[in-house]
DNA sequence: TTGAGTGCAAAGGCTTTGCAGTGCT
DNA sequence: AGCACTGCAAAGCCTTTGCACTCAA
């Protein structure tokens, strides 16, 4: 039996929230230590990527060269301001319908995919 | 005006030949290697900048951790084997429609988009 | 005692940048 | 001479790994 672990339960407990966005790692280290006061990069590296051998988290790749992590679950797409890198998400998968044509076209079995739109957010087009 | 620069001719004579496909930094050296007999990584990486300030190339991100190219114009997506790194492409842009809705719903205004799909291809399926 | 969980520090892998040399213009 | 283009080498940035320490089982 494994013996506690305090990081990995601050993190699984943040991807329980309804708030359902995306961390990059130093966000959540910085959430781990509000949460344990404590912590560690590489060790919230370890545990995120054991959450996600386990399915609980994924990783995500929104393009600006950083890992992001979100929740598993509700797949959806994200938008990301190409000025001011705020993240916003787009409601529902565009993409279901898709899927079924690109796997007879290209002869790939899909498993996944990555999408992410860029623009400008209403704050940086003002 | 410029003085000539071999390393970037080559580049955008590369770009120019009809099979439509992306580039890492490290092919396109070996590329160029091939067709000027030299070529540094620096110096394709600035051309490579040059090209795409021009709007000439365009970066695409397949989320490997590579940076890639591919020539500005036909925009389709593609498909990455998660096995063996393969990239095929997606004939035809499946999100032409999309655009739309999603601006109306996010706020954003849309001037691109990643996507990468991946799963495994059929040589790695066999 | 044994090994999972941690921290600290260092190694890796790729992208970017600094700088001095070279050759057009 | 002035400057764009190059090469070489080094700096940066994140991600990933090594190692030694601590502590529950």
């Amino acid at each position: 039996m494994p013996r506690p672990s305090p990081v990995r339960d601050a993190l699984r407990e943040l991807f329980e929230r309804p708030e359902h966005r995306t961390w990059s790692l130093e966000e959540l280290l910085g959430e781990v230590h509000g949460m344990i006061g404590g912590g560690d990069y590489s060790t919230v590296f370890r545990a995120v990527a054991v959450l996600e051998e386990h399915g609980h988290v994924s990783r995500v790749d929104l393009g600006d060269g950083l890992a992001r992590y979100e929740a598993s679950g509700a797949h959806h797409e994200h938008v990301r301001c190409e000025r001011c890198g705020q993240v916003a998400e787009v409601p529902g998968c565009v993409l279901a319908d898709a899927a079924e044509a690109i796997e007879a076209s290209t002869g790939f079995r899909l498993r996944g995919h990555s999408l992410v739109f860029s623009g400008v957010c209403p704050e940086c087009a003002s």
